[in-house]
DNA sequence: GGTAGACCTGGACGC
DNA sequence: GCGTCCAGGTCTACC
């Protein structure tokens, strides 16, 4: 017997808007569906796997329409109403908007700032490492694998699973790569033990996720904590932070260089051309991601139409660099 | 502190 | 169909 949730959202959200706001929304488990303007996907409950589909019939404002295939006790409910509100930052309202949009005006009319996220930090961080050093396409394939292959009913593999996935089988079955062990000593840390990795063995304590979501917490101890973690350098760790809630810093990478060169026109050696987009974004303060990516976004709108008509397997596996450079 | 090279994979390209 | 080259961020060794 399905189950259906009611969830009340800020007076501005807008699902097609702020649900295709960032590229996990094309990411399994994730499933954007342009034709009803649904987001599906299973989500990982205590109880086992539940698929939910996500809609708001009435927009923008009106609360969201959650149905599952399956029966969800109330301790159920409330997991997914706390997924749902950390994908689509329903806890980020007005004044958050207000923040943002004084400072960068050119959003205030298509009233972006929300930006898509996952369910779950671990989910987020995984993301992130499947993101680095490899084309989009790989990157897609690999989440497609990893929800296939160590996901419970297809949904994003919890930190327990991986953690016990002997790093072979992960490169074997996800085209991970070397990110293998990466992989499972991240999932190891969220699972709350401490390692001991490295050419030169360091030990790394467990991850706290709780003091890593807490605003109390400073953007420098987030930081630091995140770059202690294998695999997590100066771009991850700033994409990390944007996924948490904190704008500062700008993940920079190749893309970061393909924008400044062709859209803000500096020229110069890749490196030169990352300092100046850094410098470019640094009077947007605490909130210089959101100015970045939206500006990021709306150049790809341009090229492959609005993100909430994209198709998981079709437009969303353009965004390489053969297909966006000019 | 700065930097070159290795790490892997999928896709593009030439034959 | 096969071989080669390239893109991509992090880590390590070395200067």
């Amino acid at each position: 017997m399905p189950t259906r949730l009611s969830i009340a959202v800020p007076d501005d959200f807008d699902l097609p808007r702020d649900a295709c706001s960032y590229g996990y929304f094309l990411l399994a488990p994730n499933l954007w569906n342009p034709d009803d303007l649904s987001l599906s996907r299973p989500l990982d409950l205590d109880g086992g796997p539940a698929k939910v589909r996500i809609r708001q019939p009435s927009r923008p404002g009106g609360p969201l329409r959650v149905d599952t295939d399956r029966t969800l006790d109330p301790a159920e409910r409330a997991e997914v109403r706390a997924q749902v509100t950390r994908m689509l930052r329903l806890d980020e309202d007005a004044s958050h908007a207000a923040r943002f949009h004084s400072l960068d005006p050119r959003f205030k009319e298509s009233g972006r700032f929300r930006l898509f996220r996952s369910p779950t930090l671990f989910e987020d961080v995984i993301k992130t490492v499947t993101s680095c050093n490899v084309t989009w396409t790989s990157t897609i394939l690999m989440n497609r694998r990893l929800c296939e292959c160590f996901g419970r009913g297809g949904s994003f593999p919890t930190a327990p699973r991986l953690a016990r996935t002997p790093p072979a089988l992960l490169r074997g079955r996800c085209s991970v790569g070397y990110r293998d062990r990466r992989i499972v000593e991240i999932a190891r840390l969220f699972t709350g033990r401490a390692i001991t990795t490295g050419a030169t063995p360091r030990r790394i304590p467990p991850v706290d996720a709780q003091t890593l979501e807490s605003p109390a917490t400073t953007d420098q101890a987030v930081l630091d904590s995140l770059l202690a973690l294998p695999g997590i350098g100066p771009y991850a760790a700033a994409n990390i932070m944007q996924l948490l809630g904190r704008y500062s810093r700008l993940p920079l990478d190749t893309e970061s260089v393909r924008h400044g060169k062709t859209i803000l026109g500096f020229k110069g050696s890749p490196a030169q051309v990352m300092k100046r987009v850094r410098e470019h974004f640094v009077p947007m303060g605490d909130q210089a991601f959101r100015s970045y990516w939206f500006e990021l976004w709306r150049f790809y709108e341009s090229r492959h139409g609005p993100a909430w008509t994209w198709r998981r397997d079709s437009t969303g596996r353009l965004f390489t660099s053969a297909h966006l450079s000019t």
